[in-house]
DNA sequence: GCCAACGTTGGC
DNA sequence: GCCAACGTTGGC
């Protein structure tokens, strides 16, 4: 099993809008960097967990547990023309942007925001602190993962 | 709103 | 294949 870190915009997506949806699930559409697919087509599998995390926020950090719970699959948001993620050099026969579903796993007790995860030595190689990242799908070590739930629990 | 970092695009 | 220009991300 493998471990994510997946970045979302509150205002646009939230954790608890994640919750809150019907099946408790969202296919992650509209990711356009050619690394992020990379996962989701390649590393990402049923069951992996995903630290759930609120970008260009107030206050930015792991709001929520979340997990991988499709096999991947194409994003029916680039063939859609009046979609804002349209491509037009995909079609369904060559698809470019592959997805997977994400789905609510569990609440944290407490958010753990960006600032606490810098404060502690356990967690300083995250590429998530590393200068210049603007990946929004990150891979996280088992152990990272663990200390960051430890601290919202 | 600023700006550093960095991915993408397109002319050559 | 190089690289300048441009666009986007995301913390502050």
């Amino acid at each position: 099993m493998n471990y994510w870190l997946m970045k979302s915009e509150p205002n646009v997506f939230s954790f608890k809008d994640l919750k809150s949806r019907p099946k408790k699930t969202e296919p992650w559409n509209g990711v356009r960097n050619y690394q992020a697919r990379n996962f989701m087509r390649d590393e990402m599998r049923v069951g992996d967990l995903i630290l759930f995390y609120h970008s260009s926020c107030e206050i930015p950090g792991v709001a929520g547990i979340a997990k991988v719970s499709s096999a991947p699959y194409p994003d029916s948001t680039q063939f859609d023309k009046k979609s804002e993620y349209f491509d037009p050099k995909a079609t369904p026969e060559n698809p470019r942007w592959i997805l997977i579903d994400v789905s609510f796993e569990k609440d944290l007790r407490s958010f753990v925001s960006l600032e606490e995860i810098r404060n502690f030595p356990e967690l300083s190689k995250m590429r998530l602190l590393q200068k210049g990242n603007r990946l929004s799908i990150l891979p996280v070590s088992e152990e990272e993962f663990k200390f960051i739930l430890k601290l919202g629990s």
